[in-house]
DNA sequence: TTAAATATTACCTAAAAGGTTATGTTTAAA
DNA sequence: TTTAAACATAACCTTTTAGGTAATATTTAA
């Protein structure tokens, strides 16, 4: 499949999860099979990355029958910077900016810089974007 | 190779390029070959990426022995977006955003509208950055 | 004890990135 | 007029990644 979006799926779908886990009310949790069928992921998928989500802390789970999964950060404090980059979110806008990259032009190529306040910019702004901002709710009739 | 930044090889080339003959001096050219070898790119990629850049009237080129290539377009006018749009700049922050694409949660997703706006502020920061503000000039001692 | 859930890792496949090969065509100069 | 050195153009190749599936284990309510 193509890739040319600064997201991936599997960050998109994270962000999904997350937003709609957000919106369920407290002390309450939903399977990922069911989860997965509301978002319109595929469920094994999503399995594997609420499983990367909770490795980090950001969901909990309830395992056995019954189980399930709820969000167990905060989602006043959780950031969309926090939720992306627990999916491998290490986008650069330009090889130049990673890490041991060397770069030949170091005589005076003045794009790096531009690539790095852009860069920050946008960092800055997903560490701002809290999820509690961005709860997904299915309207039923 | 990895492809995780948000822009390719080939548009970091093509800028490269584009800010290398910003800065020869009027009326003068260089071969594809030299000039590939001053910018570290394989000489092939390089001729292929001119290409592009002639069809589009960004460069021009003298053939025949001892032809070479110059910057057709200003270079006050031209900006990175022209430059990068030319090779292919098609990304998009998210699939949400392209074009006939249909999404599912249209019964409440919030993060479409920060992608719209993000994409939106690069796009237009990019057509502001003229290529006469980023030359690039090898300094011989 | 069993059904239905999570846990975890290994594997698969199409497509794109990044480049090379191949084969022209053009033109200055010997 | 021949030839060397440049551009012109398309087809092809290889590695890596995205995006997902399969398989198997473990847990726990009923």
């Amino acid at each position: 499949m193509r890739r040319n979006s600064f997201i991936s799926r599997e960050q998109d779908y994270a962000l999904r999860m997350i937003a709609y886990l957000a919106g369920l009310p407290k002390n309450e949790y939903i399977s990922v099979k069911e989860l997965s069928k509301r978002l319109f992921i595929s469920p094994k998928f999503a399995a594997r990355i609420i499983h990367k989500l909770k490795k980090e802390n950001i969901t909990g789970s309830i395992q056995g029958k019954y189980g399930g999964v709820f969000l167990k950060a905060s989602a006043k404090k959780l950031s969309m910077y926090d939720v992306l980059n627990t999916i491998g979110f290490k986008v650069k806008f330009n090889d130049c900016l990673k890490e041991n990259f060397v770069c030949e032009l170091m005589f005076g190529c003045k794009f790096h810089s531009f690539w790095v306040n852009e860069e920050k910019l946008l960092i800055d702004k997903l560490k701002n974007q809290k999820i509690s901002e961005y709860i997904l709710k299915e309207q039923y009739p």
